[in-house]
DNA sequence: AGCACGCCGACT
DNA sequence: GTCGGCGTGCTC
């Protein structure tokens, strides 16, 4: 058992966010401190911050160990965030100071909590009248006791500042201190719900009476578009609310928007906390600091969110399971999903998934009990599913730079007739994504790293989607040096956009990118004028098919539904195939029936022809068949181990080495494949070389990978890094 | 991560 | 002779 307190000057082990590669001891301070306080402690030169991770080791020269500084103004951590933590760096082979850094990502944690000035109304009156300061006095006499800042006061008054200072120096106004963050304003989960369908009420039921349990478990709540998901788990939130504890929803970045805010503020007459990449310093640590106080009831965000020091969490919802972003793929490599079964499973909380389109790990999950699987049949009857056909494109003779075919045009011009919107969708960024010499065939590529660089008409620049590096458009060719003969090849969503304006003059054509605004926020507010009529053609990547709602879409034209089928990652047919289904389920989600076309050069792809039948069950039970018999998850275990470094030569000795010196793997029947350049070998200028190991699924994988990789010791600016279940395999 | 220590090349 | 390059190692 340890001990939760530790009196001044017993040795402590203090877990720090340095790159250590354990707890350093250290004695306890001035008045003693708990387990899992955050302290702040004394580190060579420097102070550092750091949690009272358990009792110290002792081995160290006593009279070296220095005292913790101070304990800082927070919550503790508490016993199962620590375990958390600890199991989350086992699994995804995480040293634990980066881990403690996902956990202490909010600024100013030391500070005592910072302070304002606000005003109210005050016992004296001021000796003499004036308009300005009846205005002041009138207007705070109507709302009472409630204190404003001096701004707020000043405007909502019509009056400057000094107006206000002279009331205060009278004592008419009394000024004060209050603490900046405040806390968030309380869930009132016995507001009516929206009506459920009976399917609905029936899953809400399930999963409130699951909550109410106060024990683990994993729902996976599969509905199609508009079966109404979000009024389900809205349910279980509630459930949970009532039962005191906290709720967390989490949602791929992208799809954090005003709609969805608005919907839960309806639901719980308040605006929720929200944590997401855009949120200011100020907006976390109040977040933060709410959040471990038990302030803040609901927190919708980001995956980072699920590392926020929640007090008492009853709920998580996963949104949008099956998002690739879930899967975090730099710094600290974690599946967001994966960590949030692990943490309710350490709390005793209840997760909910909920997707349309299932991971095909969720969906076996779900097939072997592990879960709980509940569909919801779609709300207005099956009619919701777009008709869905596909365009062969080897029948088609389409002009070069032309993309569109005649069919889908003719299908775009109906609707347009009709007033009615459509979507063109195409998932690739920019311009072109080749800039291409027409004397010498070379192409441009990034100079940091081996990926092409894709014209942006819109910033007039080539880019690297992979490091972000932009050039101008070069005029002279940089291999031959010939003239005006650089020319763009293939079509982005700029150039699609381009043609539609050619082939709808009359229409209101919009490009959706992440690209063509300035913030995420702008980009939002831009979706939200399309979607309420302000654009006829919608031109769109990836971005458009992550819950936005377009209520007079009826039509989606996909202009390349093979781009995700090629390649050799063993997830690109799944990946496809939720796509295209949520692409597909932008169509028609009003009244009017939607018609999804997919323009393909290989309609009878197992894959295509799955999503044309609408049969997601066979679609899963092929594809888990396919991947059981390769041994590959979620029927087996992969882990990528990624080697870089400033030199190939080096980066391949290291790899080399690894390849040759398997032991640990073989113990447990593993296979290492490789090394071979990783599919982007260049990035940043660092060179990349990858290694896959390969394992059954009961293997204790992590533990021998560790083994392996401790073997080479990586000096100079080499990076070894181990990437637990793999999503991606760029 | 920082920061110190230490061992080799090019300068006053 | 010294200044400073950054490879290596340590921090309780």
């Amino acid at each position: 058992m340890v001990p939760s307190f530790y009196d001044e000057g017993a040795l402590v082990a203090v877990l720090t966010t340095q790159p250590l590669d354990r707890a350093l001891d250290y004695k306890a301070p001035e008045g003693g401190c708990h387990l899992g306080a955050f302290v702040e402690v004394p580190l060579g030169p420097r102070k550092v911050l750091g949690v009272v991770w358990g009792p110290g080791k002792g081995d160290y020269d006593y009279a070296k160990v220095r005292s913790v500084l101070r304990v800082l103004d927070a919550a503790a951590m508490r016993d199962e965030m620590r375990a958390f933590l600890e199991k989350a760096a086992a699994y995804t082979l995480t040293p634990m100071p980066a881990m403690l850094r996902l956990a202490t990502r909010a600024p100013g944690l030391g500070d005592p909590p910072s302070m304002r000035k606000v005003y109210r109304r005050g016992p004296e009156e001021p000796d003499r009248m004036t308009d300005a300061r009846r205005r002041v006095l009138e207007f705070m006499n109507e709302y009472g006791d409630l204190a404003f800042t001096l701004k707020e006061l000043a405007e909502l008054s019509g009056v400057t500042s000094s107006v206000i200072k002279g009331l205060v120096k009278q004592g008419a106004v009394a000024e004060e201190d209050s603490p900046r963050d405040l806390p968030f304003p309380p869930m009132d989960p016995s507001r009516p719900s929206k009506e459920l369908t009976e399917d609905q009420a029936r899953a809400a039921a399930h999963i409130a009476k699951a909550v109410q349990s106060g024990a683990y478990g994993t729902t996976l709540l599969r509905g199609v578009t508009g079966s109404g998901k979000t009024e389900v788990y809205l349910e279980a939130v509630a459930a949970c609310l009532t039962a005191g504890r906290q709720a967390l929803v989490l949602l791929p970045e992208i799809a954090l928007t005003a709609e969805f805010l608005k919907r839960v503020e309806e639901r719980f007459g308040a605006r929720p906390a929200e944590w997401h990449s855009g949120a200011t310093m100020t907006e976390r640590r109040r977040i933060w600091r709410m959040v471990g106080q038990g302030n803040a009831q609901l927190v919708i965000g980001a995956r980072s969110a699920l590392f926020l020091p929640f007090q008492n969490l009853g709920l998580i919802v996963v949104d949008e399971e099956h998002d690739t972003s879930y899967k975090q793929e730099d710094g600290v490599l974690y599946n967001a999903r994966d960590m949030a079964v692990l943490r309710a499973s350490l709390l005793g909380a209840q997760v909910v998934l909920a997707s349309a389109t299932p991971s095909l790990e969720s969906w076996a999950n779900a097939e072997s009990g592990k879960y709980t699987r509940l569909d919801l049949e779609a709300r207005f009857g099956p009619a919701v599913m777009p008709t869905m056909r596909t365009i062969d494109m080897r029948g088609e003779k389409l002009p070069s730079n032309r993309w569109v075919s005649e069919e889908l045009k003719r299908a775009v011009d109906q609707r347009l007739e009709r007033g009615e919107q459509a979507m063109l969708f195409l998932n690739r960024r920019g311009y072109a994504p080749i800039t291409l010499c027409r004397a010498c065939g070379h192409q441009v590529g990034c100079d940091q790293c081996d990926a092409r660089m894709v014209e942006h008409r819109f910033l007039k620049r080539l880019m690297c989607h992979q490091c972000g590096e932009t050039k101008p458009l070069p005029t002279v060719c940089p291999s031959c040096g010939a003239e005006d003969r650089m020319a763009p090849v293939g079509p982005g969503v700029e150039r699609l956009g381009e043609e539609a304006v050619a082939l709808f003059p009359d229409a209101r054509v919009a490009v959706l990118s992440s690209d063509m605004y300035g913030s995420a926020r702008a980009l939002k507010a831009e979706i939200e004028t399309i979607a309420e009529g302000g654009a006829d053609v919608i031109i769109g990547t990836q971005l458009v098919a992550k819950g936005h709602n377009f209520p007079s879409l009826t039509l989606v034209g996909v202009i390349d539904a093979d781009l995700g089928l090629q390649g050799s990652d063993l997830r690109a047919a799944e990946r496809t195939f939720q796509l295209m289904r949520q692409v597909a389920g932008r169509a028609g989600r009003a009244e009017k029936p939607g018609t999804a076309m997919l323009q393909t050069y290989q309609p009878e792809h197992p894959v295509i022809r799955a999503i044309l039948a609408g049969d997601e069950e066979g679609f899963w039970r092929a594809e888990a068949a396919q991947r059981e018999a390769a041994g590959v998850p979620p029927y087996g275990r992969m882990a990528g181990i990624i080697l870089s470094g400033p030199d190939v030569a080096q980066v391949f000795d290291i790899a080399n080495a690894l390849a040759r010196n398997t032991g640990p793997l073989l113990r447990v029947g593993a296979q290492v494949f490789g090394p071979a350049p990783a599919p982007i070998a260049r990035v940043r200028g660092r060179h990349r070389v990858r290694l896959l190991v390969k394992a059954g699924k009961g293997v204790a994988l992590q533990g021998a990978i560790a083994q392996w990789v401790s073997q080479v010791r990586l000096k100079g600016d080499l990076r070894l890094a181990v990437d637990i279940d793999p999503q991606s395999f760029y």
